[in-house]
DNA sequence: CCTGCAAATAGGAATGATTGTCAATGACTG
DNA sequence: CAGTCATTGACAATCATTCCTATTTGCAGG
């Protein structure tokens, strides 16, 4: 709610991307900017959904999803973790880290001894205990870049509706 | 289904674990062992059970996330990336990692200059292109163990059917 | 300032993943 | 070999998310 600097230069840069697409701004959609904008937490739909609910209690849920995913379309917010779904599970202890396809959730191990050793910042105890540590590194597995070369578009970053719906 | 060592060492270990923790080793259990040891790819638990039903026709898909958990509560699977539930969003664009509690799902940024330039291995490269890299780092945020400390049990990684359900 | 239309919204139903409930069954102990 | 309790399968319930559709609204022109 203090809008710092860094804030209010989010949401002027959301507000200037929805223009450029040619998106309405609609008062639902500049309530749930501002909200996004000034999450520090990382939320999720519900959560925005019920702060966006003091200001315009006849929001939709609906709505805050379109608009979230909208602004992620855009480029202008991330995912925390790897592309939602179902619950994945990894039989391999070892230490290791991950490659996940934002397409189509195919997943890949791979070690690395540089990675392995790498050191945490000192700063990140005071958050909590540290459990595990690995690098998540993603992009587009060759299997869905040939297949949107097949296609019409190239290798772009997935955006758009439709990019959104595999597993 | 060709069965490395690496695979029967851990469908030796499943087997030792589970009746070291005192549960029974019914035909189900064995076979969605067998089938978990096996998998390189990170499976989801509808892929666990399609492939296990050919053998067993008539497990259920509850007996396979039964069995899953009950290995990710012993210790001896993972979960692919944050605690499953809702998509979360990330307003940050800047070059960050993320620290996760594994308990209540608290997200938080840190950045590391050395970590922004980790370097990955060439061999990440044949998987597909990359598109982003971060650090995940789990643990058990200081209000969980808090927590915790406050109800019996000391700090222990998340295990028991209780430590499953928060957000 | 008024009008029309495509885009956007509210709501509620639908879907997919996952979990809870409970009676029947089967794995081990004595 | 019988009894007991964990385990299972079927199905209902729940949660997150998306789809559908009638209605509303932003905004370009007149």
């Amino acid at each position: 709610m203090t809008d710092s600097p860094e804030i209010l230069s989010r949401l002027a840069r959301y507000q200037a991307a929805a223009k450029a697409a040619g998106v309405k701004l609609t008062h639902q959609r500049l309530e749930i900017f501002r909200e996004v904008a000034s999450s520090l937490e990382h939320p999720d739909a519900e959560s925005v959904f019920r702060a966006v609910q003091i200001r315009l209690p006849t929001v939709s849920l609906d709505t805050v999803y379109r608009t979230l995913w909208l602004l992620h379309d855009l480029g202008l917010v991330a995912t925390l973790g790897p592309r939602r779904g179902s619950v994945r599970f990894d039989a391999n202890l070892e230490p290791h880290h991950h490659y996940v396809c934002t397409r189509c959730g195919l997943a890949r191990d791979f070690t690395s001894a540089e990675l392995d050793v790498m050191r945490i910042p000192d700063a990140v105890q005071t958050f909590g205990s540290i459990v595990t540590t690995h690098v998540e590194v993603r992009g587009v597995c060759g299997g869905c870049a040939a297949k949107s070369a097949a296609a019409g578009q190239p290798d772009l970053p997935p955006s758009g509706q439709e990019a959104r719906r595999e597993t």
